[in-house]
DNA sequence: ACCTGAACACCGTTCAAGT
DNA sequence: ACCTGAACACCGTTCAAGT
């Protein structure tokens, strides 16, 4: 039942029905496409600081009128790549929860998939992590920042859906007090803070200098055993968990990236 | 003695010999914080959009030309602001060290102390967040993203005194595997991903529907409890500590704010 | 109705001239 | 030696003209 209102809410986001659209608006959509990729090439690139507008539209067959018909402003352009980001990684955590495992490895895929993307498109995420930023939110569209919570509720309740696997199984036990929505902020935070940091090590010596291990695991366990999630870390084995997701789930992606799940 | 480590690399940053320096030096440190100051309120008033460095020139008593002197780009200055943050954070957290209470007491106690400043400046934390970002990175100074880095690892062995705290009383035990700096990148991602959607939470509908009650301390209790750090806080009432913490370490802060611990 | 790119305005950054 | 602010260059944004 639950499950049923995340598939149609994504549905009506990921399925639009083409034929409603005229063949203006298929070609505007595609563009709009075409021009995100561009906008990541170009930091890919160069770096955020190089992003400009003149140079997308460079890029592009298109002008800058036009790049400014879709986006506008540049802040609007980076919070449409932070909705790049998250419409693509919203169907990757879905994935995870068909995974083949204990309520608690469910979850755990899924942060294996988050970390995945984060690899996979490291621009994109950086976009997702900055649209939080005030020098975005001041400057995008309204639309745009509301289609962008969308998604996010819409992650919520996918991991809503994982939080109601552990406690419908038995497997999480809520202390009182605590609601399946905290559970989820909890795992958002950590999570979202996790990679932050770990984007940014080449920064900082003291976080550098721990990327040797699986850290994101490592910090995800400590969590999901503070829930008291069973089996707990001691008791079970989730690095393996974690290569069997990357194996099963998302090996596609990671074959795009050159690594062997 | 790592006490003493700690006292020593902060004394080398906040306890400059001042009569090492000539007084045009001395003249130099009052006007960048005069000029940080500036910027500050501009952010405050009109937003991070509209931080130019006209206004800042046109607010201060000096010339664009002197900004530059201070600061050799935008960006930089925003680093400044981060660095301004975390010299402001340390001592707070050096001050939970002597909280009166338990280990797990203590580091709640540091967290306690890093909301209380996020709401004190809210424009100072969030450039310390967005100092993170490849946008202020890739622009500022060499040198200002070093000294930042020093404080981090400042902050990193304040953090790993709580830590160490934990094992000599006995009360945190760490599993095999699992080192002191890796507690202290979890305590620190988890407060920094908490406070970041915190930060952001006027944009979101399912972060601001939780904000009623205490979420930061709530997640910091999931990740103590997961480490294991007795007393657990089913065991023990941390809203308590919190509360304590605030009257006992911050009450200045907190008068400034306006609100009473 | 939409696309174009020249034009504009703003702002980051520099530097010759001044003290 | 440092400060100044005019000058410059770049880039975000707009809009009259074109199709």
């Amino acid at each position: 039942m639950l499950e049923q209102t995340i598939e149609n809410r994504m549905s009506a986001i990921y399925n639009v029905d083409t034929s409603s659209l005229s063949r203006k608006q298929l070609a505007m959509r595609d563009r709009e496409k075409e021009l995100l990729e561009i906008a990541r090439d170009v930091v890919m690139r160069e770096g955020f600081a190089q992003l400009t507008m003149d140079k997308v539209a460079a890029a592009s067959s298109y002008s800058k009128g036009t790049i400014y018909n879709h986006f506008n402003s540049k802040e609007d352009l980076i919070a449409a790549l932070a909705i790049e980001a998250l419409s693509r990684e919203l169907p990757m955590f879905k994935r995870s929860l068909a995974f083949d495992g204990s309520s608690r490895e469910k979850c755990i895929a899924m942060h294996a998939g988050y970390f995945v993307f984060s690899q996979l498109e490291p621009i994109l995420s950086m976009c997702a992590m900055v649209s939080r930023t005030p020098a975005v939110t001041e400057k995008s569209a309204p639309e745009r920042l509301q289609k962008l919570n969308e998604l996010e509720e819409i992650a919520v309740s996918i991991g809503d859906a994982f939080i109601q696997n552990g406690i419908n199984s038995g497997e999480l036990v809520l202390n009182p007090g605590v609601t399946s929505d905290n559970v989820v902020f909890a795992n958002w935070a950590m999570g979202f803070g996790t990679n932050a940091l770990v984007h940014n090590a080449e920064h900082s010596t003291c976080v550098s200098r721990q990327l040797n291990h699986n850290i994101v695991l490592q910090n995800i366990n400590f969590l999901l055993d503070g829930l008291g999630w069973k089996p707990l870390s001691t008791e079970f084995d989730y690095e393996q968990t974690w290569a069997r997701a990357r194996k099963e789930l998302f090996s596609e992606e990671l074959a795009l990236l050159g690594q062997e799940a």
